[in-house]
DNA sequence: CGTACTTTTGAATCGCATCAAATCTGGTGG
DNA sequence: CCACCAGATTTGATGCGATTCAAAAGTACG
């Protein structure tokens, strides 16, 4: 197990803004944390001790199927996992690392503490779990169309703004995040562009709407 | 539009556990109102009025996209829709009835009094938007699976407990929220059995595994 | 300049969506 | 009680689109 650390407040805020809301006493409790590929960070049945927050990488959430095999229950990448975990004596799932990365970790009794005492970290707690709430909805919708083409417009209507939206990844796990291959993206992208459904411009992508809406 | 009037609260409980725990100044507030297939309840832009929770039927939010066909953003059943508005002026999408139905409505400014000045209230709140999160965060891993048995597996899974499910709605409206066709839902229940990877009894299903976890 | 990763294109295969239709089910009214 | 209807369940046939495997070309980085 990587050794634990006091953690740089002023970088974090970078990663996720609700970082930037912690009151002080939870500062001085959290601790940052290094992981390497495979390592499992807490075990089913343990007793829930920390609120996570990945800062660098892939944490999974998974448990063992009946077959044996690992069923992987949630993937998070920069941003808070098991936030279910504060109501509960003990961890429903396996949190394992999915590749290298640095999370921090809030004890749950300091974390809840402060959720009780400091009115203005409360909500900022619920106002981020709400737009967590309202993301993974749009995502689920979004993996709910069965084409590569639907999907790719109805991010760009969703997560963009004025049918247009600059994309803040990789096309490969862009693809990951659409829930396709990156093979399908490419050759989608290619046909739609052909189509003149879609502008490509680097980073840059546009639906060219027939109209202006009002 | 369909009048509003006052709910019962008796009967709500049984709808979403958060309701029990509504503040009675809050409930003196709220309002029910039936609505009915295609109406357009509130639009994008307007100012955001209230926080809503699907009593019956289906909610949709929608935006019109570039090519003037309706992006399905959201679709929300038994639950509350929009908690982002708590956060904004006005709606960012329109929010019209997939279907008839009923709604509970929630004026924003008394919501956000009941959440500031009752700790219990607004402590149920975030946990029912964590539990949300975990939900909605297990059904994107599930979505993102590509076979139809791999995400029967993985709803047995998670949502079940020991490798068996009871399944709480039709098989049709099972098969929508894998993201599946009915069609391709019967057949692969029907090899899984063949196969004895499941036993299908009624609503009850059951992955027979090898051995029993500790 | 070499290594690792992303981007891109090609070809083969397979699973799912789709359309069609029969059967079964529960509920309604005559 | 039976006729009837709407919806769910089930099976069949067909075509398309995505996955998969393979490999080349481009790009970032030390």
């Amino acid at each position: 197990m990587m050794p634990a650390s006091p953690p740089d407040w002023k970088k974090l805020g970078k990663v996720n803004a609700l970082l930037q809301r912690v009151p002080d006493a939870l500062r001085g409790a959290a601790r940052t944390r290094k992981f390497e590929d495979g390592e499992i960070l807490y075990r089913r049945g343990d007793k829930a001790a920390d609120v996570i927050c990945v800062l660098a990488g892939e944490l999974l959430l998974t448990r063992a199927s009946r077959a044996g095999t690992a069923v992987i229950v949630q993937r998070v990448r920069d941003g808070f996992i098991a936030e279910a975990s504060l109501d509960s004596k003990s961890y429903h799932c396996d949190i394992a690392a999915g590749g290298d990365g640095e999370l921090l970790a809030f004890p749950i009794t300091a974390f809840l503490h402060a959720l009780q005492n400091d009115m203005a970290f409360h909500s900022a707690w619920s106002r981020q779990l709400a737009r967590e709430v309202r993301r993974l909805r749009a995502q689920c919708e979004r993996l709910s169309l069965n084409s590569v083409a639907e999907r790719i417009c109805h991010f760009i209507e969703v997560e963009g703004e004025g049918g247009e939206v600059m994309l803040g990844q990789s096309r490969k796990s862009w693809a990951a995040e659409l829930g396709i291959s990156h093979e399908a993206l490419y050759r989608a992208l290619r046909r739609m562009q052909d189509d003149g459904v879609l502008v490509v411009d680097g980073a840059r992508l546009r639906l060219p709407g027939n109209y202006i809406l009002p």
